[in-house]
DNA sequence: AACTGTGAAGTACTTCACAGCA
DNA sequence: TGCTGTGAAGTACTTCACAGTT
């Protein structure tokens, strides 16, 4: 797919930091709660709050779409619901398929913000043949053998691997050559995939790892702050690492799209 | 948002960037591949590419833990899983509570990579009575009602919501109270917590709008392509990017520690 | 008076490119 | 010679602070 800076001047100088795109679905979250509680407007300091990020990181994220709020009063809630939902893509509705259901695949079939929110569930995929037929959430299963079929006539674009890691690469290599262009990728494994295929990842162990890298911090902070001197919690440093203080982030309620490094660049 | 953050002189500086600390789970677990196959040592060139990483980035990322390396041969694989293990506290067990044992909770309770990597589940808890006692992924479920008792009887300090979004922040605040410093969060809510204690959110519908949002993209592109002046050849194209190392992998998708929006959901 | 929109300044992260060591 | 380790340069993102608008 077009690479580079695809000049494309007609619409409002595209360029959305990935950075900002990645913050989007919390705003529209935030907005569509309040749109349900009938809140006609809303403030960035307001939006911001109840999205979890801080009001000028809010405003310079809107300014990448265009001036949709008013001065000296804020945003009208529902025309930033519409124009956040355009931007994502969400005015239409996107077939997706799940591969894989076990007790992640069924979870996943199981959520009910698809939609709701620009997603509907085109079928559930399974390489176990006592699966098929099965109903999952009132859908039911179909063997593996049926993936290409499938993606073809549902037009299915995304797809959602959440197979063992073991099978992971194979199914991706199935959906992309069917057509699949999107893959949100449950395996705990790197896919390949061929260049204008995004790739994203969730990985439960490597969520809990960087939890238990800060906790053990903590509690090396603790440690110290009693002895002062000698530091040196179980295990500790051979000699040469260096270390600094830690810097500001983390304790309080940033959950944004944390210091993570974007998974997905459109190349 | 760093509280008091007890400055701490005497030892050096251990600032290692959170984006680094994010990748170090993806390199342990490219490492702890090899090691299975017995590969005695691997050079950042391979094991970048084993990551889903570039080399400079990921030499550039253990140079933050010290010189692990060797120069003109590379690095040990056992003493880079030990290393790695250390500084994301892995050499320990972290006991872990999941609550909401939903479809979700009990995928999570049923996947096996907790013990293989630093991780114990203590214990499942759910608000339905007629749970309590089921067992689930061989692990009795016991009722909210115990909650307090099960984190300080455990000693636990990370815990994983896998509630409803009407409950998440009330069992958060439990927790918190409880003494849990860290808690990986599933439900499609912004928790408030205090200063010190870490949040992770991982979201599914965030990150099927993210994908959508690339998705519009491209379809937008190909559309440009046909009426506009430059005809960019149907699927190929590398406009001007830069012509690193392709290593044949991962075609131009960074699928780094997802970058920073997470996404799952319950029930 | 209240609140948005945005240049400019600041910070974090990535990549380059090469010195230095085994 | 081959590959690490790292200053320096480059890029991306965040935050500040205030001019501009209703």
């Amino acid at each position: 797919m077009a690479t580079g800076r695809t000049h494309r001047p007609a619409t409002r100088s595209r360029g959305i930091p990935e950075a900002t795109v990645a913050r989007l679905p919390l705003y529209l979250r935030a907005l569509t709660a309040l749109s349900e509680r009938s809140v006609p407007t809303v403030s960035s300091e307001e939006l911001a709050a109840a999205a979890g990020v801080n009001s000028a990181k809010l405003r310079k994220d809107f300014s990448y779409l265009g001036s949709y709020g008013t001065r000296g009063v804020g945003y009208d809630v529902e025309y930033l619901v519409y124009q956040i939902s355009r931007e994502l893509g969400l005015t239409q509705d996107w077939p997706v398929v799940i591969v894989g259901i076990g007790n992640l695949g069924a979870a996943l079939a199981n959520y009910g913000g698809f939609a709701s929110r620009g997603f509907r569930v085109a079928a559930l995929i399974d390489a176990d043949p006592a699966m098929a037929g099965k109903p999952v959430a009132g859908i039911p299963v179909q063997h593996t053998d049926e993936l290409e079929k499938i993606i073809t006539d549902n037009g299915v674009s995304i797809g959602v691997i959440a197979t063992p890691a073991g099978a992971a690469q194979q199914v991706c290599d199935r959906l992309v050559a069917a057509g699949v262009t999107s893959i949100l990728n449950f395996a705990p494994t790197v896919l390949t995939v061929p260049d204008g295929v995004d790739v994203r990842k969730v990985d439960l162990s490597i969520e809990l790892q960087i939890l238990a890298f800060h906790e053990q911090r903590k509690a090396g902070e603790e440690a110290a702050a009693l002895d002062g001197a000698v530091p040196a919690p179980a295990g500790r440093d051979d000699s040469r690492t260096d270390r600094t203080e830690r810097t500001g982030r983390t304790g309080g309620t940033d959950q944004g799209p944390d210091g993570d490094v974007p998974a997905v660049m459109p190349a």
